[in-house]
RNA sequence: GCGCCCUUAGCUCAGUUGGAUAGAGCGUUGGGUUCCGAUCCCAAAGGUCAGAGGUUCGAAUCCUCUAGGGCGCGCCA
């Protein structure tokens, strides 16, 4: 409809020119939904832009304009308003094809080819695998999945990818916590480190390793914790000293053999538990790309003698540094520390570069907010390797407050911890979580309002939104018992009996779909969806409140009907984009 | 201290590349509807878009400064 009306005020335009009312140039010709009903459906503010050029008042050009569109039949009326602003008025009949255009896609509809099947990646989550995974990855979860979902609905071709960061310090401090805890299975006494991993999920992973291996990772305890610096707490405690050494003697009693087994069982029952929790949220990969591969097949050091290569790194106090601070960053950064290790950095320059040589035309990671100081850096190594950094995308997400009857919910009693992704699902179930954790602009604050996520009152959007959907399914299902099964023949015919207020704007709600889904998926910002079904719902229920459906003319009752499956549909297309069930009842 | 993000009605939040009198839900007040499944409609009240400058036909939106809040500033990951 806006390319038609373009294409109307783009004639009218071409007349003035030949006038010489207006000079010879291209014009950007905008036309926009109207805020308010009284403002018709679409607006142009093409008089007020050209005003200055033309030397016209914006109002006298725009009559000009107006005098010089061609008729269409799918403009009713057009009018001149405010300061000049052109209103378009949409003709029932252009409305109405709304509803056979999306009985006719069904699941295809609002789907678009934007995109042009340019290859996307989105990567979302990638939380560290040594925990299970709390609410505020569920956040991430539910955006980063949504968000492919609507790029691929626009034409992308998308990559779900998790890194899964499974080399660092912070995997082996969960193969010592394992070992410990399995140690103690065995009948040792062990002090668990400050620095460890208290959680009961480590105590199950070394309760599940003992039944496999038995005493096989048994060592002597006198020589675990010979010479060993102590722990904070004690005298001249240091608990990263401390643990540091653990994992040290871990290594060289167990041997690389047997501590690899060690390790393997602490991260494959992590990543075991995390991909489980996401299938069941309904997130689902295409790549689980490990962190350690990068090593393995020697694309970190690629990265960094190509850096080297490039003048782009020195050498100062034993390290090797980055000079990202070249390439907007606020300093240089390390890339190979004073003990030879590369850094969790040099790992991910490796990374995104990685991403862009195997063909993505664009790259968007969702990442918590907390990140965002990591931005420039990544950025300046992409440029400074030879990759374009605009096409790497950072969405930020921020974090999740969980309230329970209007107080902020207590984190889980273990210390620090935060309740789990799992925890939440169970209370207030998939729908309900994937629902509100896309509800709010990403970057803004989410207040989880657990109550009102479980009610079953209209004041839950979740609720609202999915009742309309089951709504519309009772609606036929009573059809069919009263002997008033819907005939979408007859509907389609019919179609121009839609004429009450509360149809058009239900239909006029319906056409803007497909913008919605374009402007969310181009923008990063689910939300959008969210707001757009909301006021779907909204316009369903009121119309079930004013008009009967189920009526004795067949023409006007088939038509109806059309028009609240052609709704169903919407609402169901839009619910799937967001990973939440349309129920056919509830 | 420096950097990034945020600040819109009593509350929770929208506001589509700068557009018309800044909107919605909840809450409050008054009225109507209560029929296909569990609710919708109308009206009223409520705003210095944190504050101050600037850019222009036009600013919640862009720029500068100020205030408040969040986060980040490791040879950690």
């Amino acid at each position: 409809m806006k390319s038609h009306l373009r294409d109307l005020l783009y004639q009218a335009l071409q007349h003035l020119q030949a006038q010489g009312v207006l000079p010879e140039a291209g014009y950007e010709i905008g036309v926009e939904r109207a805020q308010e009903a009284q403002h018709g459906d679409y607006a142009s503010n093409i008089a007020l832009t050209l005003a200055k050029a033309a030397r016209r008042k914006p109002r006298e050009l725009a009559q000009l304009i107006v005098a010089q569109l061609p008729a269409s039949a799918r403009v009713a009326k057009v009018e001149i308003a405010g300061p000049g602003f052109i209103n378009f008025f949409v003709s029932a009949v252009a409305l109405q094809s709304v509803v056979s255009d999306i009985l006719q896609a069904g699941d295809g509809y609002g789907r678009s080819v934007l995109g042009a099947g340019q290859r996307v990646q989105v990567e979302f989550v990638s939380a560290n695998p040594n925990g299970p995974l709390h609410v505020g990855h569920g956040r991430g979860a539910a955006i980063g999945s949504t968000l492919a979902n609507l790029l691929q609905a626009t034409g992308y071709e998308v990559q779900r990818e998790y890194y899964v960061n499974d080399a660092g310090r912070q995997m082996d401090i969960l193969a010592l916590s394992v070992w410990l805890r399995y140690l103690e299975q065995c009948g040792e006494r062990v002090t668990f480190p400050v620095n460890g991993y208290k959680g009961d999920y480590v105590r199950h992973i070394a309760r599940a390793l003992h039944e496999r291996c038995g005493a096989a990772l048994r060592r002597d305890s006198g020589e675990i914790w010979r010479d060993v610096p102590p722990d904070e707490g004690a005298e001249n405690g240091d608990k990263e000293a401390h643990v540091d050494a653990l994992i040290a003697r871990a290594r060289s009693l167990l041997g690389a053999a047997d501590y690899r087994t060690l390790f393997e069982a602490g991260l494959n029952a992590m990543l075991a538990d995390i991909r489980d929790d996401l299938e069941q949220f309904g997130v689902h990969y295409d790549h689980w790309f490990s962190e350690r591969s990068l090593t393995a097949d020697g694309a970190v050091g690629r990265a960094i003698a190509r850096l080297k290569q490039g003048g782009d790194l020195y050498s100062q106090d034993g390290a090797w540094w980055f000079r990202s601070s070249r390439y907007g960053d606020e300093k240089d950064r390390v890339v190979v520390r004073d003990n030879g290790e590369q850094t969790y950095f040099a790992s991910d320059i490796a990374y995104h570069l990685g991403k862009f040589e195997r063909g993505f035309a664009r790259v968007v990671n969702v990442w918590g907010s907390d990140h965002h100081g990591y931005i420039p850096r990544v950025k300046a190594a992409l440029q400074a390797l030879g990759s374009d950094p605009d096409r790497l995308d950072v969405v930020l997400v921020q974090f999740v407050i969980l309230f329970r009857n209007g107080v902020r919910a207590q984190m889980s009693t273990r210390a620090g911890e935060f309740v789990t992704l799992r925890e939440l699902r169970n209370e207030v179930g998939n729908d309900a979580a994937r629902f509100f954790y896309v509800m709010r602009k990403s970057d803004q604050h989410l207040d989880f309002d657990l109550e009102l996520a479980k009610s079953k009152s209209n004041e839950n959007p979740v609720y609202y939104v999915q009742y309309a959907h089951a709504r519309i399914c009772s609606v036929l299902r009573q059809g069919e018992q009263k002997g008033y099964p819907w005939d979408a023949a007859s509907g389609a015919a019919h179609l121009h009996l839609l004429t009450e207020g509360h149809e058009q704007k239900l239909m006029s709600t319906l056409s803007l779909y497909g913008a919605a889904v374009e402007r969310a998926a181009l923008a990063y910002e689910p939300h959008q969806i969210v707001y757009y079904l909301k006021e779907l719902a909204a316009d369903l229920h009121a119309y079930y409140n004013a008009l009967p459906f189920l009526v004795e003319d067949a023409a006007l009752r088939n038509a109806r009907l059309a028009l609240l499956v052609a709704t169903r549909q919407v609402l169901k297309n839009a619910l799937t984009l967001l990973g939440v069930s349309a129920p056919e009842s509830m």
